[in-house]
DNA sequence: TTTGAATACCTTGTATCACAAAGTACCAAA
DNA sequence: TTTGGTACTTTGTGATACAAGGTATTCAAA
């Protein structure tokens, strides 16, 4: 029953293009998803250290230099394992709330 | 972001008819979503304190009384706020996995 | 030159929640 | 009267999301 959304997102968007905490955080505001720092930043180095991403760091015009993230193969395996997991809870619920 | 996936499948399920934590238990199973006892009986509590549940006595030839689940009007109006939630994130999530 | 605003990263403390495990209690059949 | 099945409850632990605060870099304005 442990859901892990949030890691499902990150992994989603770190999929389509490397990107920073703030920047993530903008991607999922956009995404009416409320995320702040001091959930994203530890959610970052778990999955970094699972093997889920790497990162790089990246000088700023705008400021302090970025830790970029990116996606590792592993995160892509696990990524596509939690695509399956999270069509299997859509249908689960969807089976329990028509259920008559 | 607190979601609440587990409060959702317990309204749904009380909402058709009245039921005891072991029978939803069953009724999860069956719907392919594992939960134990310790995680149940207290979410029910939490429930009923916020007035979304009620529950009565009722006794059985099986064993020890069961104590029947009821959802209250409070809790069908939760329960449709989490329906409209619910669907949110879904379409949330299709456009964070879709977005190219 | 110093100050402040903006950007970005990180940590600490707290509350909640799901689970494992153990405990309590009732009942019926062997 | 003991055993097995059913049912409810509690306790301890780990994970995680958040609030709040802290550190550090850059640039522009005072």
């Amino acid at each position: 029953m442990r859901k892990g959304v949030l890691e499902y997102c990150i992994l989603s968007i770190l999929s389509r293009k490397e990107a920073y905490a703030s920047s993530i955080i903008d991607e999922l505001k956009a995404a009416n998803m409320i995320v702040v720092e001091g959930t994203l930043y530890p959610l970052l180095i778990r999955q970094k250290n699972q093997g889920l991403l790497s990162y790089r760091w990246e000088e700023s015009t705008q400021g302090p230099p970025r830790k970029y993230y990116v996606i590792t193969d592993k995160g892509r395996e696990v990524l596509s394992e939690m695509d399956a997991a999270w069509q299997e809870m859509v249908s689960t619920i969807q089976t329990l709330r028509n259920h008559d």
